[in-house]
DNA sequence: AACGTTCGGTTAATCGATTAAACACCAGAG
DNA sequence: CTCTGGTGTTTAATCGATTAACCGAACGTT
């Protein structure tokens, strides 16, 4: 059988179809007698009728669906938790999210806004899965919110990880174990990955906040997975002994996997003989390291939720300045005291 | 300015709607001379029109719109790939996935399912983010396909992986290395967990058509991440010289991360002194590792993009047997021969 | 000249809701 | 006995497309 209408809902009760609306949408429930309310209720649930949602978009001109732009979602372990937080917003207000993943190819783009305007989506999320500046892409609605990424002109709310208090947090956490000899094993140099600088200049001011002087010695580059931060942190342990850093603060915790193993490849104990400190909090990952590893937490799920949020209009946001998400430190086992009394 | 709608692109023309949504739909292009259709296509160009899918949808009763329930995304590292999958075969055919996170609630997923069915999804793809059987919920449209888990009574297609044949394949690798002892390092017992019992199947028979006789004590259990794993290892190289293994295969990547942490600690070299082979190929994991795990891929991305396919009516899938989709070895480093030239 | 056929469109119904405006009915006021 | 005002409900327009049915003109045939 095919699916109940409101006519049908209003046959059965026998009044009209505005008067299955109006009691349906609870909207004008002053106007009609609590008798015939209860008539229409009872009709409906009798012949278990749900609204159509696409004639109700085409008189209201509001769907109640955000379209949410994504590259890579498939390479990233970060994308489930932006989604999450995103989707569980969505839902708390009775909202949908239609996905779709460009895999940041620009022609797909392309094609997925105008689908998404198409299919006349409330209000559209543009999302990254690493923090980046973007050219806003053309037929974007005003109503779109950026989400781990600004537009280069900052025409839109955006909200992306604060990178630079991460940077510092990690570096203090250093400090207050008593290191002062304390590297940053960087990712390559590379305008587009911005968290690269921030959390360079987190870790420079609070080395500075701290009276040390930074060591450029101290400051090398590996790629961005474990390889990288392997080769990086081995350069860093052939240094003079008085030169050698006691704590390493690394990019991401794939570099720190890497550091983990140049450690032990060079008979040091993480953390007795090095302390490490990674970035990202990479799910099942930084929590599994051996030992398990401190770092940074990128707020994936609390910026999902704030773009949806603005999305909804359920917060103000004006364009211009982007929200900067704070990035908790997550305190595990890989840190601890330099193995010689700190110069003190 | 609001949208331009298809009578402004017809007045624009000097047509009628029903000329331009013959032009602009190209169906009946053999009625329409050319030159009007040149007309009309130059006028919607013109005033940018674009179609506004809502009315398009109620008037055929068609969304070009898929549904795709899933369980909590936020926590795995696997919904990526199976989202990647299906939504790569929506987007070839013109379709847009509306997800929905039900968190493992059932509640929310009792409100997501009459959500989508509401929005006149045109099918529905109900995905799992860890193989399971599920009792089918209740609600769901006929068309739905089921994804990494089975309805309990097979009443609808689904595709899980084929956990048999990988755990017969990860053993294989490890015979054809030259080992006899070879252990499973498995999840604890649950029947959720139906991966479980499945690669114990296929890791006894890869024994049994290799001549090997299992050793019961070999095949010991521990919590699914990389402290269970490293605590079964520790109990398995315990055991005797004579009844030792001198190859594991692990229920998953992170146990297997485990076992490197107990083959350390034990003064062990991977894989020279112990072979290892995990399960699941998980992103960002299994390549870093060192050395590199070589493991047995879960076919994610496959799965989903099947699981769209028979939503979309591309492929013929009769209910009853789900699909298995093969699970292919990844070959990397932490495979070697046994320490000793092998009992031969 | 009368009568099909094509050709090239147009008219109008329809999908299933929402909602402004109209209406029927009754009570109380003037 | 008419008028005014509520009250409770219905009528009908509307959202923006699709599509079956129809229609007028031109052309060919006998």
């Amino acid at each position: 059988m095919a699916r109940a209408r409101m006519a049908d809902v209003a046959s059965a009760a026998g009044v009209s179809t505005a008067t299955v609306s109006m009691v349906l949408s609870g909207a004008a429930s002053t106007r009609i007698s609590p008798e015939t309310q209860a008539r229409v209720r009872e009709a409906a649930e009798r012949i278990g009728y749900a609204p159509n949602s696409v004639a109700r978009s085409l008189r209201t001109q509001r769907t109640r669906t955000i379209g949410l732009i994504s590259d890579t979602i498939a390479t990233t372990p970060f994308a489930g938790r932006m989604l999450a937080g995103a989707n569980d917003v969505a839902r708390e207000h009775g909202y949908l999210v239609v996905l779709v993943d460009t895999d940041d190819d620009a022609e797909r783009e392309r094609q997925a806004i105008a689908a998404l305007v198409g299919q006349q989506v409330d209000a559209m999320i543009y999302a990254r899965m690493w923090h980046r500046v973007v050219p806003a892409p053309a037929g974007l609605p005003d109503s779109t919110v950026f989400l781990d990424c600004r537009p280069r002109d900052d025409s839109r709310p955006a909200t992306v990880p604060d990178e630079r208090d991460g940077g510092t947090a990690a570096t203090l956490e250093l400090i207050a174990a008593g290191h002062r000899r304390i590297a940053y094993v960087d990712a390559p140099e590379d305008n587009e990955v911005v968290a690269s600088g921030l959390r360079h200049e987190g870790y420079l001011s609070a080395l500075a906040g701290a009276g040390v002087t930074a060591d450029p010695l101290l400051h090398v580059r590996g790629t961005t997975d474990a390889s990288g931060g392997r080769a990086a942190t081995e350069a860093l342990l052939t240094l003079p002994a008085d030169r050698r850093p006691t704590a390493i603060f690394c990019f991401n915790d794939r570099m720190a996997m890497g550091a983990y193993a140049a450690a032990r490849r060079a008979g040091l104990e993480v953390p007795a003989d090095l302390s490490v400190v990674g970035y990202d909090d990479q799910q099942l990952v930084a929590a599994e390291l051996d030992p398990p590893l401190t770092t940074v937490a990128l707020p994936h799920y609390e910026m999902g939720r704030w773009a949806m949020e603005v999305a909804l209009g359920l917060r103000r946001a004006e364009a211009g300045v982007p929200l900067l998400m704070p990035c908790p430190i997550i305190r595990r086992d890989s840190v601890g005291p330099p193995p010689e009394p700190a110069s003190a």
